[in-house]
DNA sequence: CAAATAATTTTACGCGCGTAAAGTTTTTTA
DNA sequence: TAAAAAACTTTACGCGCGTAAAATTATTTG
């Protein structure tokens, strides 16, 4: 009942006794004041619950503490997980993430840029769609706040990329593959939106030429991002017509595994890395369900942590530089291979 | 390069020659100026790219334009998919959501709470991860604002509780399992942290009843929110100990039922509704991944498109009303039947 | 302990917009 | 076409806080 409403700093000023600046300044940083009065303050602040209005500081201020976090599918567990690691740092860094998914629209990817225009970020991590983005809009975004480019890269897009390293995972891949069985053909969509999508192609075709074997692509048709619902289309194309030319298939990604590994079963076909299976399948992200997969699916992971943690860390360092003039890096993380029943 | 730089609305009254509160009130809401001055100012902003700051407009209205949307644990699909559609309703109402997960962490939900208090939102949409929220901080929270409680139903907790009808799907699986083949055994977690699970472990026993059969819960151990895992784990430890008095599994959702299958399957037991299976099993949600589960999961759908809408309807008609003395409505919705290949 | 330094207080202005009141112009109604 | 109604302009103040400058007080240094 003694608990007094706070309404505004100048109140919360009589109240703790201290002069409204030198709140100002000790919300801004607790550390640019002296002990005894941060002491204080903390003592009146945990008797009345007030807390500077949000809206008021990042009118005034030139740089707010907001931080963007744009992904291109939520509804991806992959994305969630990523974004979910983002998030915590971001919040331990001391900002405020707002995250925002494109749903794999390029006008909601540019909607959500201007969206964040608005609250007048810090700076922006941004996971784009890729091959259907709209490169200027996001070019324009770049150039007015300090943006880190993560997971898919679009040259030019942002202060730095990071990332993985697709053309290291493929090729871990596909020697384990070839060691511990036939050689893997390369199971992709045509035309996919993902630009990691065309690296791990080529890295593809680089490993096996590098291994003397001949390499094998099968591309399948769809647009979009129900990956799952195109592998499985795609993959009972492909099994109908017989048209593996060994039991072995890599899969561009874990998502269209998952979508293969249901039109195998569907065919009745085995798929295993033990003798009396019909076909082995293997995928690539370690995506959150390949776990769940029947069989599990063998796979190459992420570095999820190093690449969330770096992204952040890399953003933090220009915002606090406040020099955005450096040449745009780019850093890539190894993934591990995740050896599990389906290869 | 005649592309002025306007950098407020003071500037914009000039450059539009229309005076500035009339201009707060074309953004407030187009339709309150006459069509001559709308089309005047419309064809203004096609020139300058001007936009009002959005701190400075939240600062000085009572009532802000923000809507919370708050889920347990993003990273899950499920949550995943609600959320995209309900993000998409808001935007359509006019209103700017901010989407915060949970995460599994009661802590991080009361955070996430007093975030959106210092944004000072027109309402909240907020699904609660059930057993293990704060639920005093989450009252508190819901008597300041206006909030739609949905998925989990936390008694008094928010002006509406909208979700699905569990007695009901549940009735209907019971139904179609018995009708189709052996009679379910209900597959469940013994200290679910949603709330519904004790509703569908009620109606499994009405339902049972009814038919007069027998029933038979298998309740497993586990906390958290890496329900596939649990399924896995449980289902394994009851498929060894031969614990299924008959031959068809209900789990409690489809996350658990996910796990449920990667066990059957590593124990080598064929599920499906054809005669030369072993197992019969079914799940409830109709996850987004449940169609491409070996085999393809039959499950119960939730009513995604009317929860959503009805949630952020009945949350606008109480934010324009203005009315929060009403009784606490209960809306639920029923879902439907989704027969596929495991039952 | 005096001087030098650091932190705080006082005073004051500005940020960009909401909004109220009174007066003016335009549109609608009869 | 005059009166009534609606929309607009002008003027003015307030929101809650950032921040600058000058004056004051507290702390550190030698």
């Amino acid at each position: 009942m003694n608990i007094p409403k706070i309404r505004n700093m100048e109140e919360f000023a009589s109240f703790s006794g201290i002069s409204r600046p030198t709140i100002s300044r000790f919300f801004h940083d607790p550390d640019s004041v002296r002990p005894a009065t941060r002491e204080k303050l903390e003592q009146a602040l945990s008797q009345c619950e007030y807390r500077p209005n949000i809206f008021a500081i990042n009118q005034n201020r030139k740089l707010t503490k907001n931080l963007g976090i744009v992904v291109p599918y939520l509804a991806d567990p992959f994305f969630a997980e990523i974004a979910r690691r983002i998030e915590n740092l971001v919040i331990n860094a001391g900002f405020r993430p707002i995250l925002l998914s494109s749903h794999g629209d390029p006008a909601l990817e540019v909607a959500n840029l201007d969206s964040l225009r608005s609250i007048k970020p810090a700076g922006v991590l941004l996971a784009p769609l890729g091959r259907t983005s709209d490169t200027d809009a996001l070019a324009k975004f770049c150039s007015d706040f300090p943006t880190i480019n993560f997971d898919a890269n679009i040259y030019g897009i942002g202060d730095a990329f990071i990332g993985h390293d697709n053309s290291h995972a493929t090729k871990v891949m596909v020697e384990y593959l070839t060691r511990s069985g036939d050689a893997p053909v390369f199971f992709e969509m045509l035309t996919p939106t993902n630009p990691n999508a065309g690296k791990r192609r080529l890295a593809y075709l680089d490993s096996m030429e590098e291994l003397g074997l001949e390499p094998h692509i099968i591309s399948i048709e769809g647009e979009g991002w129900e990956l799952e619902e195109i592998g499985y289309k795609g993959g009972l194309n492909v099994l109908q017509k017989k048209e593996l030319s060994t039991s072995t298939v890599f899969c561009s990604n874990d998502r269209l595994a998952i979508g293969f590994l249901a039109a195998a079963f569907e065919m009745g076909l085995r798929v295993g890395i033990d003798n009396d299976s019909d076909l082995r399948v293997a995928g690539h992200d370690n995506h959150p369900f390949s776990r769940f997969t029947c069989p599990t699916l063998t796979t190459i992971s992420h570095n999820y942590s190093e690449i969330a943690k770096n992204s952040v860390e890399t953003l933090m360092s220009i915002i606090a530089s406040e020099n955005r003039d450096l040449e745009r890096k780019t850093l890539l993380f190894g993934g591990e291979l995740v050896m599990r029943a389906s290869a």
